[in-house]
DNA sequence: AACCACACCAACCGCGGCGCA
DNA sequence: CTGCGCCGCGGTTGGTGTGGT
């Protein structure tokens, strides 16, 4: 029901998204937050256009996103909302909770389109027989039925940095120093795959990883004296703090203790996210 | 079973608005 | 004021599903 994927003279991949692409993207997002749509692919590790991505979260991969049908009440509102203020698609969504407006969008096109369109015939027709100024609410107040804050974007957990982007200024971005310093980490064919080209998509073992690069980045000088102590790091990008932990642990220059638990004491999302960004300056922890 | 027409909807595209230098 | 880059919106496309003949 897709367009099917293909890539353009660019590289860009377009077309249907991979489970895998979505895996990324949401991993990436629900970690980094949407902090540049045109750069985020590139830090994701995806082959597409910042549109495609925004598009793909917005519509379909936000945590929030409603499925399925629309109930009466919606359907109402919809119907409500275009008499009033026309195809303002954006604007319905954010009166409809968990909608999104291309959802909206094609919703009224396949289904309420033909609706009202009958509705308008009925109610021409009445008004050629009782010509009655009609009583409609203004569009004003319509707006102002809309509630103030339900911007799905902002209600996210968004991990949004820009706005601590200037201490950042002449360096790597802090995602891109980040996934940057992931993706020299692994050094060396995994013993699953044939190429490293499937960095992004592969089953990790922590043989295939070389730490030292970690380690020699965060300023650690002896790095013998750190051993991993986990066994596997499957999938990093569906576990979004595993990692995390692995870099707060190599920046404080302590030793992973692996007490016979997966993970000691778990730091606030808050905090994790923001040892992510903050490894260039202290002065942001 | 094969064909066709229509419905559905994810994804693409172009444009306008906004912020910033 | 102007130009540029980015984002979001609304229109459109195109592939798949489904029901009718």
């Amino acid at each position: 029901m897709v367009r099917a994927p293909s890539i353009d003279k660019n590289g860009i991949k377009k077309g249907e998204w991979s489970k895998e692409e979505d895996d990324k993207l949401r991993a990436y997002i629900n970690r980094y937050g949407t902090w540049n749509w045109r750069q985020l692919p590139r830090f994701a590790g995806l082959a597409r256009c910042g549109k495609s991505c925004r598009l793909r979260w917005k519509n379909y991969l936000q945590p929030n996103v409603k499925r399925g049908n629309f109930t009466k009440d919606e359907e109402d509102i919809i119907i409500n909302l275009h008499n009033q203020l026309g195809k303002k698609w954006s604007i319905f969504a954010k009166n409809l909770p968990g909608r999104t407006d291309n959802e909206i969008k094609n919703y009224w096109h396949t289904h309420l389109k033909k609706r009202t369109q009958g509705q308008d015939q009925i109610m021409s027709s009445n008004q050629e027989i009782k010509e009655e100024p009609s009583c409609q609410t203004s569009p004003i107040s319509t707006v102002l039925m809309l509630k103030e804050d339900t911007n799905e974007e902002s209600s996210q957990p968004n991990y949004n940095h820009q706005q601590i982007s200037p201490p950042f200024e002449g360096l790597m971005s802090p995602n891109e120093s980040c996934c940057s310093v992931l993706s020299q980490c692994y050094s060396t064919t995994p013993s699953n795959q044939e190429s490293p080209a499937d960095f992004w998509s592969q089953q990790l073992t922590i043989e295939d990883y070389d730490f030292s690069e970690l380690m020699t980045w965060n300023g650690a000088e002896d790095t013998s004296t750190i051993t991993p102590t986990f066994e596997c790091l499957d999938d990093i990008w569906s576990h979004p703090f595993d990692m995390d932990y692995v870099i707060d642990a190599y920046k404080y220059q302590q030793p992973y203790v692996d007490s016979g638990h997966a993970y000691p004491s778990s730091p606030s999302t808050e905090e994790v996210c923001l040892w992510s960004y903050d490894l260039n300056d202290e002065s942001l922890s």
